[in-house]
RNA sequence: GCCCCGGUAGCUCAGCUGGAUAGAGCAACAGCCUUCUAAGCUGUGGGCCACAGGUUCAAGUCCUGUCCGGGGUACCA
């Protein structure tokens, strides 16, 4: 059992026994080792409710406590009523044998076995090359479908897309435009045309391919540029080790006659109406200052009606979580489509909705503004072939997404030698080249080591952190934040790295060396693990 | 105007459900390779955690207000 969880137990037994509230009780790792392991301020809590000092209520909590002496060795109260538990040789025996034990499972709860998942992410639109700001939120996603992967749960990974709407409808004008400017014809470009050279160059490909003789209006440009282009961001994705289980087309929900359900169920309760030849969904009902269109005048509905259908679909196909991952320009929008699709009789509550802020680069110090439309970007592949997958998916887990994301161009590149994520695997190549020595010693991985000989104070902080692995993987599934997978490798990485400077695995004496030898083994796995979560590569050499 | 996100070291950012002395990388400076990979380690300097109130034994963290930056507020997605 995990020393946090018995503490969490013992504790709780502690206070019902001295008649205080056992809730929320708080048990954190100490920030200062020499205070002891871990430590509950749950005493300073309850002295209000008590109408004690917290050092008194401290003392009598701790003369309660039914300790382990297997997973404890000492209890100390300190100043202003903190609770202080040392962990005992043998728990930190046990949490090395667990490791090397369980190797990569360890640390697994399973808490989502035998649930499923849906993880949208992405989801861009087929009108141009994937751009920086989709690369975050393909990681983020990606990263977070790891993270419930980890966690037991049956994940599916699903792009949505919408290819009947003006925006396709644009794309084939703008193509249709550039094959009869390449043929020199006379030609429209549209006002609101993408205007980026891949559309020129798509163009060129249909004249090769379809020759010179498409007239105006056929379908083939728009078809052929759709094709074009999702084989181009599917290759994008692939490049960071991305691909989708579920490729899910707005289309379907039109065929399939979805969307006529919708807006036949809506009208019945008395959400939609018609006004100015545009059909409006009544969202002033869900709180919202004003009413939003949902199919147009001119026959063309907006985003939102497929959104409502196809959310309503994800909830059929029967997950028990739904994770959507949108970028702030859909703080908005996504309220509406998931109060309709309450309003439409379902339980929203599988649908967790997660909001990253943008990516802004800058480029000789000044802010690029994106814009497909425009042909104004960067795209996630250029940024691939330049720094390579590990140190782009590194670049953007680290920051929380919540934050705007400064990318320099002009110093990626330098950044790009020194940058964190060679921290981490040059922890774990560092290991993998001590184990192949010990290997020529004659020393192997045993899982029963004497642990207990592993008294230094760096190599008990590996071991206090590698027992923290389990809690820090429930965190992330809790707060669906990859940055606090990443966050504690790294401090992982930076602790062997400490102990690395400092001792040597390969010594004299036998029996120490074994022992250290399961520790750094216990960290590469605990490391592989968590890169393997991130999607990041772990060498074996550098 | 209204809604959402942010404001922490010179720069980019961490900071777990409020906890003990606020951290990392980069940049600057000074050390450490005859011994398992120096893509590493050690040390120095650098902070009114935007500002003002409030809650609490305890606030970078929670509440209110102000200021600054970003996004949204479309019959675009």
């Amino acid at each position: 059992m995990n020393l946090r969880a018995h503490l969490q137990h013992i504790l709780t037994e502690a206070l019902t026994s001295l008649g205080l509230e056992a809730k929320n009780i708080a048990i954190l790792p100490t920030k200062d080792s020499s205070l002891g392991d871990f430590s509950t301020s749950v005493a300073m809590t309850l002295a209000g409710q008590a109408k004690k000092s917290p050092l008194k209520i401290a003392e009598e909590i701790k003369a309660v406590l039914t300790l382990d002496a297997t997973m404890v060795s000492s209890v100390t109260v300190t100043p202003p009523g903190f609770i202080n538990f040392i962990q005992s040789d043998s728990y930190s025996q046990s949490v090395l044998n667990s490791v090397i034990t369980n190797r990569s499972a360890f640390g697994q709860d399973f808490q989502g076995k035998g649930k499923r998942a849906n993880v949208e992410y992405v989801s861009a639109n087929p009108t141009g090359p994937l751009t920086v700001g989709h690369g975050r939120q393909a990681i983020l996603g990606d990263t977070i479908s790891n993270i419930l992967d980890w966690h037991g749960f049956d994940v599916t990974r699903e792009y949505y897309f919408n290819d009947a709407g003006r925006q396709m409808r644009v794309l084939g004008e703008s193509v249709e435009a550039r094959y009869f400017e390449h043929l020199g014809k006379p030609f429209d470009f549209p006002e609101e045309g993408y205007q980026g050279s891949y559309i020129k160059e798509i163009a060129k490909i249909i004249i090769d391919e379809h020759g010179k003789g498409l007239h105006s209006g056929s379908i083939e440009f728009r078809e052929f540029a759709e094709k074009f282009i999702f084989e181009d961001i599917k290759s994008s994705l692939k490049s960071i080790g991305i691909k989708h289980d579920v490729f899910s087309n707005e289309k379907s929900f039109y065929e399939s006659g979805a969307i006529e359900k919708v807006v036949k169920e809506l009208r019945e309760k008395n959400l939609v109406y018609e006004k100015d030849d545009a059909t409006w969904l009544r969202t002033t009902e869900f709180g919202k200052e004003k009413d939003r269109v949902l199919i147009k005048s001119s026959g063309e509905p907006t985003y939102r009606l497929p959104d409502i259908a196809y959310h309503c679909d994800k909830l059929d196909r029967g997950f028990d979580l739904a994770v959507d991952i949108f970028g702030a320009d859909h703080m908005d929008t996504y309220p509406d489509v998931l109060s309709a699709v309450e309003a439409l009789g379902h339980d929203i509550t599988p649908f967790k909705v997660l909001i990253h802020q943008f990516v802004t680069l800058l480029k000789n110090g000044e802010k690029v503004k994106m814009s497909t439309r425009k042909g104004d970007f960067v795209t996630l592949k250029e940024l691939t072939e330049s720094f390579g997958s590990d140190v782009v998916r590194y670049f953007f887990i680290m920051r929380g997404m919540n934050s705007h994301l400064n990318f320099d161009l002009d110093l990626a590149q330098d950044q790009s030698e020194k940058n964190p994520v060679f921290y981490l695997q040059y922890a774990h190549a560092r290991i993998c080249n001590i184990i192949n020595r010990c290997k020529a010693e004659e020393l192997s991985v045993n899982p029963d080591a004497d642990f207990t000989l592993l008294m230094e104070g760096p190599e008990k902080e590996l071991i206090r952190k590698l027992d923290q692995f389990q809690h820090t993987m429930e965190a992330a599934l809790e707060s669906l934040e990859p940055q606090i997978v990443l966050n504690y490798l790294q401090d992982l990485a930076g602790n062997f790295h400490k102990f690395y400077a400092e001792y040597r695995v390969i010594t004299d004496d036998k029996n120490l060396s074994e022992a250290r030898l399961g520790l750094i083994e216990s960290v590469k796995i605990v490391l592989a693990s968590g890169m393997g979560i991130l999607g990041i590569s772990s060498p074996a050499r550098m």
